[in-house]
DNA sequence: TTTTGTAATGGGAACGGTACCAAAAAATAT
DNA sequence: ATATTTTTTGGTACCGTTCCCATTACAAAA
């Protein structure tokens, strides 16, 4: 059932049938009337994959996200799903599991099926997917990572901020050796997360001890693992910062199978602030992630972007300067922390 | 960019470039590396959009479930993408948030987009949307929630189980009074859920208290409420099964409030068995769903259906015999149940 | 009556691919 | 050298829409 059989069935052209699809106001009204009760009684759905081709938009937009598995990203895409459903957009969500590959298939396949924007939390820093898309010309934003060596629209928080007040909290407790737990990044250079955390040690006046900086899947296995290695290697810590609740979660699940009691023997400050931290056992002090804002604040500038795209042309995202947004982040003290002197 | 320009670039017809790009076998291989190089080096992508129209195929597949906060439906698209994933098809996520209406548009705007098949957890037992998706002949399959007088292709497990296997096992723990939280259910019958309650009940000889039966939204603040409103009317009951973990976790933090332990003061055992259920404080009981194992036999099952079709006519779902397919649950026993005397 | 203007409709060329069929080129057989 | 087969290529209709342009119908103005 297409257009065309529609308008044979109300003896009009489909130049009409589609005027009224599109309620254009030039059509006359019980011609209107006529074709609409064709349509509804024979269920003709109109074929928007056709229709994209010729307007070349199709109304919907990429998501790819590491893992949504994540509750992380997962409050981050509702943030986009509310801005975009309004408008009428769809989500193609994409989950890159951490592989670079994957990502770059996916930036690909999104880019094939002429997507009208992404918005990517990439795996890494110089991701390969946010170049090509730059290359492509189509609009785009990326959270949570900002990338190196490319002006791309961002909406960000500070990783060091989180790290360097998820530190402090455990200097000011007493605490002086922590464990830093963050993700494995194949860049050269050291990791926000990891130079927030050393800043509030200099602030102290501690030594970093190599042995402390780690580094660890971002879920829970990473987080266990992690801990179990240390255990067996005698490191010596008393606090712990995590780059992300999931991890602290795998801390305590290692703390549990060591015997070792939280806070009383380890005090852990993790950092997202996921629905269920408060309801760990004991709730955990974490550092809060604007999740929601993050994603809603991304869907809006993508859509401000791809509003501004003139025509069919492909978007220059070299041209003019791009729009970064910094959100800040804090503390959630909860009970996961403890005095020591 | 299109075809048509690599065409010219490379001095060849369009056609011998969609042969290359289709890897067809009858093209020289002089003539595919010159092509190919032209495409590398001029960054064309093929428009999937364009194709799809004229092979009538997307390769992607539509999902609607009520609510992908839920961790139960993560994990249930975890299976699903996993299979999908492998044959090359694109996931693209709509999350009605139990509200039909949503539901509807989207099975529409689905089926409007073309693609080659949809997995839905419908929010009702009558869901329109999945009434329409048989009528619009896309295959389909259903999970979670069995469809009343539609023989659908189905991917299940039996609620009424759930909650008999919950409501037994507190009774087997002197429990007597027992508070069942469904979700509210717009059909006349009695839900497959309060029934397994009522049928642990009969055989224990114990007459429902209509009281102990409440419906709540299926999350935290679902749970939250209904305990806080029950406590008010000063209802009376020491044990509690739950439709879901979160409203288990709302619970949890309903006693929280009002000073009461779990499970000394309140037993409660969950149904899910979501991957933070054991990081509860205390670790909660709950039945456990095949999550996973749900979403990896739905995906399959649609997959077959896709294939199995026949060419481009539209998807008999009325013609053969149904695929139901019945996965099991099994008691998760932690520590939020205690025995009364 | 003829002209002019406006509202409503129809015709047909795109959009960017695929795939069938015919044609050309190359390889092989006669 | 010609006939025949096989390999490689080009031409073009089609997928289901939109949208520009032309045409028609009809009312109001000249």
């Amino acid at each position: 059932m297409n257009i065309k059989e529609i308008a044979k069935l109300a003896g009009v052209s489909k130049s009409t049938v589609s005027r009224v699809l599109n309620n254009s106001s030039l059509v006359a009204q019980d011609t209107r009337k006529k074709v609409l009760d064709i349509i509804n009684e024979s269920g003709y759905l109109p074929n928007s994959i056709a229709r994209s081709l010729k307007v070349k938009k199709t109304k919907t937009i990429g998501v790819i996200v590491p893992d949504i598995g994540n509750p992380f990203y997962f409050e981050v895409l509702r943030g986009i799903e509310k801005v975009l459903d309004k408008k009428g957009f769809n989500i193609m969500l994409c989950n890159s599991e951490y592989d670079e590959e994957k990502e770059l298939r996916y930036a690909y396949l999104l880019a094939a099926k002429k997507v009208d924007g992404i918005i990517c939390a990439p795996c890494s820093e110089s991701s390969k997917a946010v170049q090509n898309l730059c290359k492509w010309g189509i609009p785009f934003v990326v959270f949570d990572i900002p990338q190196v060596n490319l002006a791309t629209n961002l909406v960000v928080v500070d990783h060091s901020e989180c790290s360097y007040l998820a530190a402090k909290h455990l200097l000011e407790n007493g605490h002086t050796n922590i464990l830093s737990i963050d993700v494995p990044n194949p860049q050269k250079i050291e990791s926000k997360f990891v130079l927030g955390y050393l800043k509030a040690l200099r602030e102290y006046n501690i030594l970093p001890k190599p042995e402390l900086i780690q580094k660890a899947s971002p879920d829970i296995t990473g987080g266990y693992s992690i801990i179990k290695k240390l255990n067996n290697q005698k490191v010596y810590f008393t606090g712990v910062i995590t780059i992300c609740d999931l991890v602290a979660v795998g801390v305590y699940k290692a703390a549990k199978k060591l015997g070792l009691k939280i806070p009383d023997d380890l005090s852990v400050v993790g950092n997202d602030d996921i629905p269920l931290a408060r309801y760990l056992n004991p709730p955990l002090t974490t550092i809060r992630q604007p999740k929601y804002p993050l994603g809603f604040r991304s869907a809006k500038l993508l859509l401000s972007q791809i509003e501004s795209k003139s025509g069919t042309e492909p978007y220059d995202c070299t041209q003019g300067q791009p729009t970064i947004i910094k959100l800040g982040v804090r503390l959630i003290q909860r009970c996961s922390v403890k005095r020591r002197n």
